[in-house]
DNA sequence: ATTATATATAAGCGTTCACTTATATGTCAA
DNA sequence: TTGACATATAAGTGAACGCTTATATATAAT
Protein backbone atom coordinates (compact mmCIF):
# COMPACT_ATOMS: atom_id res chain seq x y z
CA UNK A 1 0.00 0.00 0.00
CA UNK A 2 1.70 3.07 -0.75
CA UNK A 3 1.42 6.30 1.14
CA UNK A 4 3.63 8.71 -0.63
CA UNK A 5 4.63 12.01 1.77
CA UNK A 6 3.13 15.52 0.23
CA UNK A 7 6.61 17.21 0.68
CA UNK A 8 5.63 20.68 1.01
CA UNK A 9 8.04 21.87 -1.58
CA UNK A 10 6.06 20.35 -4.50
CA UNK A 11 2.98 22.06 -3.88
CA UNK A 12 4.56 25.76 -3.02
CA UNK A 13 6.33 25.43 -5.91
CA UNK A 14 3.10 24.42 -8.27
CA UNK A 15 2.22 28.36 -8.65
CA UNK A 16 3.85 30.33 -11.65
CA UNK A 17 3.32 33.03 -8.82
CA UNK A 18 5.55 31.45 -6.07
CA UNK A 19 8.02 30.26 -9.20
CA UNK A 20 8.32 34.08 -10.19
CA UNK A 21 9.21 34.89 -6.77
CA UNK A 22 11.64 32.94 -5.98
CA UNK A 23 13.41 33.97 -9.24
CA UNK A 24 13.21 37.69 -8.06
CA UNK A 25 14.90 36.48 -5.05
CA UNK A 26 17.72 34.95 -6.91
CA UNK A 27 18.82 38.34 -7.59
CA UNK A 28 18.81 39.12 -3.95
CA UNK A 29 17.14 39.67 -0.42
CA UNK A 30 13.78 42.01 -1.31
CA UNK A 31 11.09 43.73 1.21
CA UNK A 32 7.74 43.11 1.09
CA UNK A 33 6.92 45.94 -1.33
CA UNK A 34 9.51 45.21 -4.12
CA UNK A 35 9.06 41.50 -4.91
CA UNK A 36 5.28 42.94 -5.14
CA UNK A 37 5.63 45.99 -7.64
CA UNK A 38 6.49 42.94 -10.34
CA UNK A 39 2.80 41.57 -10.23
CA UNK A 40 -0.87 43.07 -11.45
CA UNK A 41 -2.00 41.54 -7.83
CA UNK A 42 -3.02 42.87 -4.08
CA UNK A 43 -0.09 43.31 -1.12
CA UNK A 44 -2.09 40.62 0.95
CA UNK A 45 -2.14 37.99 -2.25
CA UNK A 46 1.60 38.55 -2.30
CA UNK A 47 1.88 37.90 1.67
CA UNK A 48 -0.14 34.99 1.40
CA UNK A 49 2.23 33.30 -1.36
CA UNK A 50 5.20 34.28 1.09
CA UNK A 51 3.64 32.85 3.67
CA UNK A 52 3.32 29.39 1.43
CA UNK A 53 6.52 29.68 0.31
CA UNK A 54 7.74 30.47 4.30
CA UNK A 55 5.54 27.14 5.85
CA UNK A 56 7.92 25.15 2.60
CA UNK A 57 11.17 26.61 4.19
CA UNK A 58 12.02 28.05 0.92
CA UNK A 59 12.10 31.57 2.25
CA UNK A 60 13.24 33.59 5.58
CA UNK A 61 11.83 36.96 6.53
CA UNK A 62 13.70 39.26 8.65
CA UNK A 63 12.47 42.29 10.32
CA UNK A 64 14.14 45.56 9.55
CA UNK A 65 12.48 48.81 10.48
CA UNK A 66 8.78 48.74 9.40
CA UNK A 67 9.58 46.58 6.27
CA UNK A 68 9.75 42.58 6.18
CA UNK A 69 13.26 41.46 4.01
CA UNK A 70 12.57 37.97 2.21
CA UNK A 71 15.20 35.80 1.75
CA UNK A 72 15.72 32.81 -0.60
CA UNK A 73 16.82 29.64 1.03
CA UNK A 74 16.84 27.07 -1.76
CA UNK A 75 17.76 23.60 0.50
CA UNK A 76 14.26 22.82 -0.12
CA UNK A 77 14.91 22.85 -3.88
CA UNK A 78 17.31 20.65 -3.83
CA UNK A 79 14.49 17.45 -2.96
CA UNK A 80 12.88 18.64 -6.32
CA UNK A 81 15.99 18.36 -8.37
CA UNK A 82 16.72 14.97 -6.85
CA UNK A 83 13.84 13.73 -7.13
CA UNK A 84 13.78 14.55 -10.97
CA UNK A 85 17.19 13.29 -11.52
CA UNK A 86 15.65 9.97 -10.66
CA UNK A 87 14.04 10.05 -14.27
CA UNK A 88 16.94 11.20 -15.58
CA UNK A 89 17.42 7.97 -17.50
CA UNK A 90 14.14 7.69 -18.57
CA UNK A 91 14.12 10.77 -20.17
CA UNK A 92 18.17 10.60 -22.03
CA UNK A 93 17.14 6.75 -22.85
CA UNK A 94 14.42 8.48 -25.42
CA UNK A 95 17.78 7.84 -27.98
CA UNK A 96 17.72 4.15 -27.31
CA UNK A 97 15.98 1.62 -30.09
CA UNK A 98 12.79 0.55 -28.50
CA UNK A 99 14.11 -2.83 -28.34
CA UNK A 100 16.93 -2.36 -26.00
CA UNK A 101 14.45 -0.07 -24.11
CA UNK A 102 12.27 -2.58 -23.25
CA UNK A 103 15.16 -5.18 -22.75
CA UNK A 104 16.29 -2.88 -20.09
CA UNK A 105 12.59 -3.01 -18.53
CA UNK A 106 12.74 -4.72 -14.64
CA UNK A 107 9.20 -6.28 -15.56
CA UNK A 108 6.80 -6.18 -17.54
CA UNK A 109 3.20 -7.02 -15.96
CA UNK A 110 1.70 -5.25 -19.26
CA UNK A 111 2.65 -7.21 -22.29
CA UNK A 112 0.55 -8.25 -24.90
CA UNK A 113 0.05 -11.93 -25.15
CA UNK A 114 1.44 -13.14 -28.36
CA UNK A 115 1.26 -9.78 -30.50
CA UNK A 116 4.14 -9.42 -29.68
CA UNK A 117 7.02 -11.42 -32.09
CA UNK A 118 10.06 -9.91 -29.86
CA UNK A 119 8.56 -12.43 -27.20
CA UNK A 120 10.38 -15.40 -28.72
CA UNK A 121 13.78 -13.10 -27.57
CA UNK A 122 13.43 -12.80 -24.00
CA UNK A 123 14.48 -15.46 -21.73
CA UNK A 124 13.28 -13.72 -18.19
CA UNK A 125 15.92 -11.40 -18.33
CA UNK A 126 15.58 -10.45 -15.15
CA UNK A 127 19.09 -11.94 -14.68
CA UNK B 1 5.16 43.27 -14.97
CA UNK B 2 5.39 39.00 -14.57
CA UNK B 3 3.14 36.99 -15.99
CA UNK B 4 5.16 33.40 -15.22
CA UNK B 5 3.86 30.57 -17.49
CA UNK B 6 2.07 28.02 -16.08
CA UNK B 7 3.94 25.11 -16.41
CA UNK B 8 1.26 21.72 -16.19
CA UNK B 9 3.92 19.86 -15.22
CA UNK B 10 4.56 21.66 -12.00
CA UNK B 11 0.83 20.65 -11.11
CA UNK B 12 1.06 17.70 -12.43
CA UNK B 13 4.05 17.14 -9.96
CA UNK B 14 2.65 18.55 -6.86
CA UNK B 15 0.21 15.60 -6.07
CA UNK B 16 1.78 12.69 -4.36
CA UNK B 17 -0.77 9.94 -5.53
CA UNK B 18 0.80 11.32 -9.09
CA UNK B 19 4.42 11.15 -7.90
CA UNK B 20 3.80 7.80 -6.57
CA UNK B 21 1.85 6.73 -9.86
CA UNK B 22 5.51 8.05 -11.79
CA UNK B 23 7.38 6.00 -9.55
CA UNK B 24 5.89 2.71 -10.29
CA UNK B 25 5.53 3.22 -14.13
CA UNK B 26 9.53 3.77 -13.85
CA UNK B 27 9.68 0.01 -13.75
CA UNK B 28 8.24 -0.17 -16.97
CA UNK B 29 4.65 -0.02 -18.49
CA UNK B 30 1.42 -0.86 -16.27
CA UNK B 31 -2.34 -1.17 -16.96
CA UNK B 32 -4.55 0.67 -14.97
CA UNK B 33 -5.26 -2.20 -12.62
CA UNK B 34 -2.25 -2.66 -11.97
CA UNK B 35 -1.73 0.87 -11.07
CA UNK B 36 -4.68 0.94 -8.75
CA UNK B 37 -3.25 -2.04 -6.64
CA UNK B 38 -0.86 -0.30 -4.48
CA UNK B 39 -3.51 2.24 -3.80
CA UNK B 40 -6.67 2.82 -1.02
CA UNK B 41 -8.22 4.39 -3.72
CA UNK B 42 -11.17 3.79 -6.10
CA UNK B 43 -10.18 3.35 -9.99
CA UNK B 44 -11.85 6.41 -11.26
CA UNK B 45 -9.89 8.29 -9.09
CA UNK B 46 -6.55 6.42 -10.67
CA UNK B 47 -7.87 7.41 -13.95
CA UNK B 48 -8.04 10.99 -13.33
CA UNK B 49 -5.16 10.97 -11.66
CA UNK B 50 -3.93 9.20 -15.02
CA UNK B 51 -5.68 11.86 -17.10
CA UNK B 52 -3.58 14.88 -15.21
CA UNK B 53 -0.44 13.15 -16.10
CA UNK B 54 -1.48 12.54 -19.31
CA UNK B 55 -2.42 15.96 -20.21
CA UNK B 56 0.84 17.16 -18.74
CA UNK B 57 2.94 15.08 -21.25
CA UNK B 58 4.47 12.68 -18.22
CA UNK B 59 2.31 9.76 -19.83
CA UNK B 60 1.12 8.01 -23.05
CA UNK B 61 -1.59 5.42 -23.57
CA UNK B 62 -1.92 2.82 -25.78
CA UNK B 63 -4.31 -0.01 -26.12
CA UNK B 64 -4.53 -3.84 -25.49
CA UNK B 65 -7.72 -5.28 -25.52
CA UNK B 66 -9.91 -4.27 -22.95
CA UNK B 67 -6.55 -2.82 -21.63
CA UNK B 68 -5.08 0.57 -21.18
CA UNK B 69 -1.38 0.53 -21.16
CA UNK B 70 0.42 3.59 -19.32
CA UNK B 71 4.16 4.58 -19.88
CA UNK B 72 6.31 6.79 -18.16
CA UNK B 73 7.18 9.93 -20.24
CA UNK B 74 10.09 11.89 -18.38
CA UNK B 75 10.23 14.28 -20.77
CA UNK B 76 8.50 17.13 -19.47
CA UNK B 77 10.47 16.12 -15.56
CA UNK B 78 13.41 17.58 -17.91
CA UNK B 79 11.98 20.93 -17.04
CA UNK B 80 11.55 20.54 -13.53
CA UNK B 81 15.29 19.54 -13.24
CA UNK B 82 16.83 22.54 -15.16
CA UNK B 83 14.50 24.77 -13.76
CA UNK B 84 15.37 23.47 -10.24
CA UNK B 85 19.05 23.12 -11.05
CA UNK B 86 19.11 26.96 -12.09
CA UNK B 87 18.64 27.53 -7.52
CA UNK B 88 21.99 24.98 -7.27
CA UNK B 89 24.48 27.61 -6.72
CA UNK B 90 22.21 28.67 -3.55
CA UNK B 91 21.72 25.68 -2.00
CA UNK B 92 26.07 24.79 -2.33
CA UNK B 93 27.12 28.79 -1.35
CA UNK B 94 25.29 27.76 2.19
CA UNK B 95 28.57 26.41 3.45
CA UNK B 96 30.25 30.25 2.19
CA UNK B 97 30.93 32.73 4.65
CA UNK B 98 27.73 35.31 5.00
CA UNK B 99 29.91 38.02 3.68
CA UNK B 100 31.18 36.30 0.71
CA UNK B 101 26.99 35.11 -0.27
CA UNK B 102 26.11 38.56 0.08
CA UNK B 103 29.32 40.32 -2.28
CA UNK B 104 28.09 38.20 -4.92
CA UNK B 105 24.14 39.48 -4.81
CA UNK B 106 23.80 41.19 -7.99
CA UNK B 107 22.11 43.92 -5.81
CA UNK B 108 19.67 44.47 -2.93
CA UNK B 109 17.20 46.87 -2.55
CA UNK B 110 16.30 45.31 0.53
CA UNK B 111 19.66 46.58 2.65
CA UNK B 112 19.40 47.86 5.93
CA UNK B 113 20.46 51.55 6.47
CA UNK B 114 23.38 51.99 8.50
CA UNK B 115 22.83 49.29 10.76
CA UNK B 116 25.12 47.31 9.36
CA UNK B 117 28.85 47.73 9.46
CA UNK B 118 30.10 45.50 6.59
CA UNK B 119 29.00 47.78 4.44
CA UNK B 120 32.01 49.98 4.18
CA UNK B 121 34.49 46.46 3.06
CA UNK B 122 32.28 46.17 -0.02
CA UNK B 123 33.89 47.88 -2.60
CA UNK B 124 31.95 45.41 -5.60
CA UNK B 125 34.43 42.62 -5.45
CA UNK B 126 32.94 41.11 -8.27
CA UNK B 127 36.28 40.01 -9.68
C1' DA C 1 -26.69 -13.12 -27.05
C1' DT C 2 -25.45 -12.63 -22.45
C1' DT C 3 -22.38 -11.76 -18.94
C1' DA C 4 -17.94 -10.42 -17.00
C1' DT C 5 -13.92 -7.48 -17.26
C1' DA C 6 -11.29 -3.16 -17.94
C1' DT C 7 -11.48 1.45 -18.21
C1' DA C 8 -13.37 6.14 -18.96
C1' DT C 9 -16.61 9.69 -18.10
C1' DA C 10 -20.34 12.22 -15.58
C1' DA C 11 -22.18 14.15 -11.63
C1' DG C 12 -21.97 15.39 -6.96
C1' DC C 13 -19.56 16.83 -2.68
C1' DG C 14 -16.58 18.67 0.79
C1' DT C 15 -12.01 20.92 0.91
C1' DT C 16 -8.44 23.70 -0.58
C1' DC C 17 -6.80 27.46 -3.53
C1' DA C 18 -5.86 32.00 -5.16
C1' DC C 19 -7.61 35.85 -4.92
C1' DT C 20 -10.29 40.12 -3.08
C1' DT C 21 -11.69 43.85 0.43
C1' DA C 22 -11.48 45.22 5.07
C1' DT C 23 -8.99 45.67 9.13
C1' DA C 24 -5.33 45.08 12.58
C1' DT C 25 -0.41 45.82 13.97
C1' DG C 26 3.77 47.92 14.17
C1' DT C 27 7.07 51.55 12.83
C1' DC C 28 8.58 55.96 11.15
C1' DA C 29 7.84 61.05 10.24
C1' DA C 30 6.00 65.54 11.30
C1' DT D 1 0.49 62.52 19.22
C1' DT D 2 -1.17 62.13 14.89
C1' DG D 3 -0.90 60.49 10.39
C1' DA D 4 1.45 58.01 6.70
C1' DC D 5 3.68 53.74 5.56
C1' DA D 6 4.71 48.61 5.41
C1' DT D 7 3.00 44.42 6.24
C1' DA D 8 0.09 40.73 8.22
C1' DT D 9 -4.26 38.68 9.21
C1' DA D 10 -9.36 37.90 8.78
C1' DA D 11 -13.27 37.06 6.22
C1' DG D 12 -15.54 36.25 2.02
C1' DT D 13 -15.91 34.25 -2.80
C1' DG D 14 -15.69 31.63 -6.96
C1' DA D 15 -13.03 28.19 -9.08
C1' DA D 16 -10.30 24.14 -8.94
C1' DC D 17 -9.06 19.87 -6.57
C1' DG D 18 -9.36 15.07 -5.08
C1' DC D 19 -12.34 12.10 -4.20
C1' DT D 20 -16.80 9.26 -4.38
C1' DT D 21 -20.86 6.68 -6.64
C1' DA D 22 -23.20 5.80 -10.81
C1' DT D 23 -23.05 4.92 -15.47
C1' DA D 24 -21.29 4.46 -20.23
C1' DT D 25 -18.23 2.07 -23.55
C1' DA D 26 -15.53 -1.35 -25.40
C1' DT D 27 -13.64 -5.88 -25.47
C1' DA D 28 -13.41 -10.80 -24.06
C1' DA D 29 -15.38 -15.11 -22.41
C1' DT D 30 -19.29 -18.34 -22.15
Amino acid sequence: MITAPDLPVFRAVADPTRRAILDLLMAGERAVNDLLKPFRMTQPAISQHLRVLREAGLVTERRDGRRRIYKLEAAPLRSVHEWAAHYERFWTDKLTTLGDYLDEMPDEPAKKQATSKRTKKRSTSKH
